[in-house]
DNA sequence: AAAAAAC
């Protein structure tokens, strides 16, 4: 699939450049001779590809810093302009001059000048096409007309800082312009999810953000929609030539590859015919490629922080136009000790300041490293909590079963084949079943296997290309059964996962939430079933306490293990400190101005100080707001 | 303690 879609790109690219007489976007073959061409490609932003070259003025310096052509006030990345909110104003009228002009949306761009800058885009690979054509009917119907969106009313938002722009109800109301548009419908985006409805007006105003939300609310295309749009709107910016560096407009960082991956996949439908170019770089799979991508152009890149590092140190890219910054599961990231690489390349390479850029930052914790991070990255910006997809709803119906370690395999296998039995058409639903070790989901998959379960796994022991076959595989159903460590535990979305086990319990209850996230997606119905045993103690009270909150039934035996926790010092980091079982964080602006202890409304006087992640003791009996 | 991530 990837295959094809760079080859026709490339196709693409050489033909727009044949045709137009100037190679604005080099294809591979160009590249070769570039370094020595006098006349070599300079970066022509999207929406003016394929223009006649005269209004694209030429740098003074070749090889000088940025050249930034002004078009109307822009004042470029070191002036004081906050180009978002430029952007937003913009985005707005040109969707309306669009539509007002009565063409058909998506009817190959807005540029209706001859020539205009998406010609030979049509040969864009349609980011939509293998979803029209799944095999499995009955998924489409449900994506189509089963969405809950009832689901997502009762959720509850929270927005703090100054001058919060007014959420939007719907995507009419946001109006991102017809392509744009045309992009939500293909997506059958019917409204906005809370999360869209809040971030995308405050990122259109160009203000920074920090926001609680998981992948499953719709947090991909909050901030996806917004860059996009900024991108289209950018005034003519003249990228600096350089044979073998690139100069993206907008960095997307993840934590783990397969995170990347989607984020990218995303993207490009979002993009799809906009002529904003989505390219993605990450590690374990071989770099060539990605540079090869890269060279073709890139207004936004996704990457994971190690091969970002790479390519940074290689020069093969600059981050000194960068407008737009966004940190995905960046609590995730700095768990997994990314916080040197995430600084070296926000603050010690050449990307514009906190405040030059506009930063977006989504976490669904707030300890004090993430809450350093945003003091350092972010600038006056608009907190948003978005309550969990399903927290308030009951969409994931949760099953606690105590199984000895001998026993968890046969257990499992009585599981498999119930489902097995009442599920469609005798097929297998898609099963998740989370492990705590490489090795355990090795063994798991293949005892599986043996056992006639169609199973694979994922986990980071096994080839970048091992990972995505076994994705791929588990995703089309061929292999209905995926054995994984927690790698896929977090922002992975997978549709149509109907059950979840957590055949090794987690030892942190985040990690249990998130992956019991992997199902009951897009407002629909989930199980998630977890063996529990003696030892997965240090979890009982947190996951009874979890279990309650959404209303699930909590089986007596867990609830007496969660008592007895409680009188051996039971809490420590598995306890939540704040916020409430709705909203997976606060605005610990705002708790620094409380007086420590003094209770403060729906925050418990958890002071900025100690982090969620501390290890801190809680006194027994002590509750907070997430009780 | 294990997991993840650059070569």
């Amino acid at each position: 699939m990837r295959t094809s879609w760079a080859d026709s790109v490339a196709n693409a690219n050489s033909l727009a450049g044949a045709a137009s007489g100037s190679n604005t976007t080099p294809s591979s073959a160009s590249v070769a001779g570039a370094a020595s061409r006098p006349n070599r490609a300079s970066y022509v932003p999207p929406h003016l590809r394929n223009h006649p070259r005269s209004e694209i003025a030429t740098p003074a310096q070749p090889d000088g810093p940025a050249a930034i052509v002004r078009r109307s006030s822009f004042s470029g990345p070191s002036g004081d302009s906050r180009l978002g909110s430029g952007g937003a104003v913009a985005t707005r009228d040109f969707g309306h001059s669009t539509a007002g002009g009565g063409r058909p949306l998506g009817g190959g761009g807005w540029n209706s000048r001859t020539g205009g800058w998406d010609r030979g885009r049509d040969r864009e690979v349609n980011p939509f096409a293998n979803e029209d054509e799944t095999t499995d009917a009955v998924f489409n119907e449900q994506q189509n007309t089963g969405i809950n969106f009832d689901a997502y009313e009762d959720i509850p938002v929270e927005t703090s800082g100054d001058n919060v722009p007014a959420p939007a109800n719907t995507f009419a109301e946001i109006d991102l312009g017809a392509a744009l548009n045309e992009n939500i419908r293909r997506c059958k985006y019917v409204r906005p999810t809370p999360v869209q409805r809040h971030a995308i007006p405050i990122a259109l105003a160009g203000r920074d953000l920090m926001a609680c939300a998981q992948t499953g609310s719709g947090k991909t295309a909050a901030f996806c929609f917004p860059i996009i749009s900024g991108i289209m709107n950018s005034p003519l910016v003249q990228k600096p030539r350089g044979a073998r560096i690139v100069f993206p407009l907008a960095l997307i960082l993840s934590p783990t590859r397969e995170l990347s991956v989607q984020i990218h996949d995303e993207a490009r439908k979002f993009a799809y015919q906009t002529g904003v170019r989505v390219v993605v770089a990450y590690g374990g799979a071989p770099i060539v490629q990605q540079l090869r991508e890269l060279e073709k152009g890139v207004d936004i890149l996704v990457a994971t922080p190690g091969r970002l590092v790479d390519l940074l140190e290689r020069a093969r890219v600059s981050l000194s136009m960068i407008r737009f910054l966004a940190l995905d599961e960046a609590d995730r990231m700095l768990d997994m000790g990314f916080e040197p690489q995430i600084r070296r390349i926000v603050e010690q390479m050449d990307m514009p300041p906190q405040g030059v850029r506009q930063t977006m930052l989504f976490s669904a914790t707030f300890p004090k490293e993430i809450q350093r991070l945003a003091s350092d990255f972010l600038a006056n910006y608009i907190f948003l909590a978005v309550g969990r997809v399903g927290s308030s709803t009951d969409l994931i119906i949760q099953r606690v079963e105590f199984v000895q370690e001998s026993d968890k395999r046969s257990h499992l296998m009585d599981l498999l084949h119930a489902q097995r039995a009442t599920g469609v058409q005798g097929k297998q639903a898609l099963t998740l079943v989370f492990v705590e070790t490489k090795k355990g989901a090795d063994s798991l998959e293949h005892w599986l296997c043996l056992n006639g379960f169609p199973a694979t796994s994922i986990h980071g022991d096994r080839t970048q290309q091992e990972r995505e076959y076994a994705l791929r595989s588990f995703k089309s159903g061929q292999a209905p059964i995926l054995v994984a460590t927690d790698v896929a535990a977090r922002g992975l979305d997978i549709p149509h996962v109907a059950h979840v086990v957590n055949f090794d319990l987690p030892n942190d209850i985040d990690d249990y939430v998130h992956r019991i996230g992997r199902t009951g997606r897009a407002g629909k119905t989930g199980l998630a079933t977890a063996f529990f045993n003696e030892n997965s103690t240090s979890l009982a009270r947190p996951l009874a306490e979890l279990m309650q909150e959404s209303n699930q039934e909590v089986p007596a035996w867990l609830g007496r293990y969660a008592a007895r926790s409680l009188h051996v010092g039971g809490g420590g980091r598995n306890r939540r400190p704040g916020g409430g079982p709705r909203f997976g964080g606060r605005d610990f602006r705002r708790d620094n101005s409380l007086s420590r202890g003094g209770g403060g409304g729906d925050y418990y006087g958890v002071g900025a100080s100690s982090g969620y992640g501390g290890g801190y003791a809680v006194a027994p009996g002590f509750t907070s707001a997430w009780d």
